[in-house]
DNA sequence: GCAATAGGGGATTAATTTATCCCTATATGA
DNA sequence: TCATATAGGGATAAATTAATCCCCTATTGC
């Protein structure tokens, strides 16, 4: 695993949380658990932006940081679900409201980034 | 500027705010000015891990997003000072959300986050 | 003239995060 | 026998982000 040269900073709050939520596909992972979508090819096809295995390292994390658990069926072909821990479930309506907000605010959100993206020759998926 | 390879996800509400709220140093930078330090040479002593540099780029992407105004006095030193926009404010209590969420949670947070960090030699501040 | 203050930015390197490639295992169905 | 589904992971390359280094402006005070 890589090991930081950096130390991270966890003076406050916003630090804390940033450790744990921080991930390109970690609130999505999160959010589609908790909407009821426990197994790993589910959450792949749900997430299908995300390879099998950068999914699998981000549930890892989220797992050590005791938001998810795994939970393994010993049968073949192998099962396997994930569900969110009562601490993992505190964290939803958090992501609730990230969420809410980009929702109210599509629009005007949708101009800046744009906005920002149309020097480059980057075709942007409407 | 940098020009993105990878063309961003923007089908949902967190996808577009993750577009506009990521990065090291934002959500700080909002906070504190949502709390009154607006002048550059303030924010960066409340964010003294963060280089000037850093900090300018930051300000400067939270401007083309439209969540901050950046206003210049023509005075010598010069003195400038960056406001929340009425769409910056309208953020604030999803990053109150956010803090409020790390802050109840620290302690438990703070042990997975360093039971992580453990195996390496990096020296962990309290 | 020189240092300090206040605000900025280009160019480059380092750090970190993601993506890609390829390999493991077992059972079922064509 | 071969493809498919299911779950997983090591090694490496690419992309992205952040940090570093060094430079600029103009005025005031010594």
């Amino acid at each position: 695993m890589y090991e930081r040269k950096i130390i991270p900073n966890l003076n406050c709050g916003l630090d804390l949380i940033g450790e744990v939520l921080y991930g390109k596909w970690k609130i999505r992972l999160l959010w589609f658990i908790h909407t009821g979508h426990k197994r790993p090819s589910e959450l792949q096809r749900k997430i299908p932006d995300a390879s099998r295995r950068v999914l699998n390292v981000q549930l890892k994390e989220l797992e050590e940081h005791e938001l998810v658990t795994r939970k393994i069926y010993p049968v073949v072909p192998p099962k396997v679900e994930y569900s969110l821990t009562e601490f993992g479930k505190t964290v939803i309506p958090v992501i609730a409201a990230l969420g809410q907000w980009g929702d109210e605010h599509e629009g005007r959100l949708r101009d800046v980034i744009l906005r920002q993206v149309a020097g480059t020759d980057v075709e942007v998926p409407l």
